[in-house]
RNA sequence: GCGGGUAUAGCUCAGUUGGUUAGAGCACCAGAUUGUGAUUCUGGGGGCCGCCGGUUCAAAUCCGGUUACUCGCCCCA
């Protein structure tokens, strides 16, 4: 057992995990392509102002989930937590709100000091979109079909499911809060400790309790629907009829909150059931409040974020990569002659690796581990006749072929 | 930060009521085959039994602590 291992919470990533990774963000960057999306990419670490101001200091993300650093100017610095604040100060840094509206999408690694859990790792993946500078519902709805669209293309279109609540506006919102408070300091005697806390610090945070009592409580308790005005429910409405008109499917649940306060409206989650308690795989809202919070001008904004890690756990859309063609050279003029080779029929498109070292039957060995299609064998022999020896390694069977016939004969094989 | 489970070879795991040189499969290396693999046969390398301490004539095995992994809670921007 080495005593060399990865920090905690981080995992190295390669093979069959590394091609399923990548395959998301392909998918990503091919589907938030054709919805007009744009790649942003910021860096994965921020003042930590940056981070901070838009949650407040006391919170417990702030004093115990966020990676901070002072760095040696002295200068207090966040590994990234999540993309949105890093996504809305740069653009606000760049002045981007002279051509609105922006579709930036962006991937990468984010970080938070968690205890790790399956699916919950301290260094882990997302891919992130966010729309800025639109306001109107369809702008949510856009969203939304472009994650499902994305969700199907990883061939996940069966295994989750969308959550979709609305939290109203800052005046539906606030009119809740209260009612809620008001309810819940009336049933104080059955919440578990946990809530007696969030009663105080995030009261909507008691509605996705896991806690059997308190689940009992909320049951009856006050519902934000019942609380929207007239636009907000008339925002809500449009959304879920636009939803219907693209053919997303979707589940109305009245627990899915967000506990920061520049969120408003639409609130979505993609979730599935074969990830233990991290089932969220895609998540997201509107957040017209927090540029504004960030110092920057009013502008509305909509976007969501998805967990590498999870979706690839889920789509393993990977796949295999391409057989190569195993070089074999054979002799001083043959390993020559086999570098020409290789470069020629890379050219052609071919992944070609070149085997020099061991006799024959390591080579062999080592080619059929490697899932190689053919083995091109050129001795001193074949140097002199102008052929190699090409062997289909799947059948065994070999015949001469050749220099100029090769990448044929490999293709027609 | 809080609770449960686990820790034996590169990997997956056996290991009896504590008992003498700790096993298997797969993987790896070599040979049977010095220019022909995946099948077969033969042989081989590899383990401070996570770490520290305790009980005992004797600990992989029992006890305590610790670390890591894992599942859940808190949190989830």
């Amino acid at each position: 057992m080495s005593k060399l291992q990865p920090a905690r919470g981080t995992r190295d990533i390669y093979g069959e995990d590394a091609r399923n990774m990548t395959a998301v963000v392909d998918t990503f960057r091919r589907v938030a392509g054709t919805y007009g999306f744009e790649e942003l990419a910021t860096p994965i670490f921020e003042f930590t102002e940056v981070y901070k101001r838009p949650l407040g200091e006391a919170s417990d993300i702030v004093s115990k989930e966020m990676y901070t650093f002072e760095d040696r100017g002295g200068e207090e610095v966040t590994l990234r937590p999540e993309f949105t604040a890093g996504v809305c100060r740069a653009f606000i840094s760049n002045g981007m709100q002279q051509k609105l509206p922006c579709r930036l999408m962006s991937h990468g690694p984010a970080f938070r000091y968690e205890r790790p859990q399956k699916g919950r790792y301290r260094q882990f993946h997302q891919i992130n979109a966010e729309l800025l500078g639109q306001d109107s519902p369809e702008a949510d709805i856009d969203m939304i079909a472009m994650a499902w669209r994305l969700l199907k293309d990883l061939g996940l279109g069966d295994k989750v499911m969308l959550h979709l609540n609305t939290l109203g506006d800052k005046e539906s919102r606030a009119d809740y809060r209260a009612a809620l408070v008001a309810y819940f300091e009336g049933h104080k005697e059955k919440l578990s400790e946990d809530s007696l806390r969030r009663l105080e610090s995030n009261p909507l945070r008691i509605l996705d309790s896991k806690d059997e009592s308190d689940k009992e409580v909320v049951a009856n308790a006050p519902k934000l629907s019942e609380h929207l005005n007239d636009a907000s429910s008339a925002f809500f409405e449009t959304v879920k009829k636009g939803l219907e008109a693209v053919g997303v499917p979707y589940n109305h649940d009245e627990r899915l909150v967000r506990g920061m306060d520049y969120y408003c409206h639409t609130a979505f989650e993609f979730v599935t059931t074969e990830l233990g308690a991290q089932g969220t795989v895609l998540g997201g809202g509107r957040y017209d409040g927090l540029i504004e919070q960030l110092g920057g001008p009013a502008v509305a904004g909509v976007g969501w974020a998805g967990g590498i890690e999870r979706l690839a756990m889920l789509s393993e859309a990977g796949g295999e990569p391409a057989r190569p063609v195993v070089i074999m050279p054979m002799g001083e003029a043959g390993t020559m002659k086999g570098l020409e080779v290789a470069e020629t029929l890379r050219g052609e498109g071919f992944v070609v690796t070149a085997d020099r070292s061991g006799n024959m039957k390591k080579r062999m060995n080592r080619a059929d581990k490697a899932n190689a299609a053919f083995a091109v064998i050129i001795g001193d022999n074949e140097v002199e006749q102008g052929v190699v020896t090409l062997k289909r390694l799947d059948s065994g069977e070999q015949s001469e072929v050749a220099f100029a016939d090769l990448a044929t004969a490999i293709k027609t094989n």
